[in-house]
DNA sequence: GATTCATATTCCTTTGCAGGTATATGTTTC
DNA sequence: GAAACATATACCTGCAAAGGAATATGAATC
């Protein structure tokens, strides 16, 4: 994967957001919208964007669409993620977002349980 | 430093190969015009850029500009320049880049020893 | 099968560069 | 001090991408 890609996907706050939670798990667009307290639209199009060059992976669980890393990153890739968890630790936006992924992994069921059990319901 | 502006200067190819260079020390602008062999508007501006953000700092010697990343570089920073360089070295460009940096660097004086000898002439 | 939920896509407007040309500034040299 | 050198700045154009509103798609539920 050519470095320049990565960084244009890093050069955007939400998308710095998104891929920081993503660093802790799958999760579905809604936590997303659930955790940033951003639109949908806004969301969803920055995935995207992740998406169309080969930053995240998704994949359709019923109505669901649950985006996660690539399983098997480029050495580049996993690089410049290590170096965002570390870097992102430092910083309010990163850490208040993390605290708000606990949360809701408690409230909903976790995506990967969900996935292995295919147990559904209402998300957010 | 706030992490993401960091990674809005990261996003530019010209940007990572003057980042790159300058990880192997200062340089003065005819160098890298030499060495990218881009016109020296686009070094200029884009090291204008690199320094309005605290990327680099200037130092001017004689009529040379001489660039070099910052003293004491913040953590986030310094975390982010290591990855640069890690996965700069596997890229064609910048191992390029790098390649032409040496022969320079024996072709003219070397801008350390300029600074020590105050030491002068034309440059490249 | 109509409704609701979850998500994506289209269309539009605005903005931030990137790149180029021309010109300005500051420095050295003769 | 005029010319040559090293670098920066101003101005213009084009483009990618961000954000919002509206709409489309696709799955689940009743």
């Amino acid at each position: 994967m050519e470095l320049l890609k990565i960084y244009e996907c890093l050069c955007d706050r939400t998308r710095l957001r998104l891929l920081n939670l993503l660093s802790h798990g799958p999760l579905c667009v809604c936590h997303f919208q659930e955790i940033l307290g951003e639109p949908q639209v806004k969301i969803s199009k920055h995935l995207a964007y992740l998406r169309a060059r080969g930053l995240v992976d998704v994949e359709r669980q019923g109505s669901w669409m649950i985006y996660e890393l690539p399983f098997k990153p480029s050495r580049e890739l996993r690089a410049n993620l290590a170096c965002l968890q570390d870097c992102a630790a430092e910083e309010a936006v990163f850490r208040r977002d993390l605290a708000r992924l606990r949360k809701v992994d408690l409230a909903c069921a976790p995506v990967a349980a969900v996935r292995r059990t295919g147990a559904r319901g209402r998300c957010c």
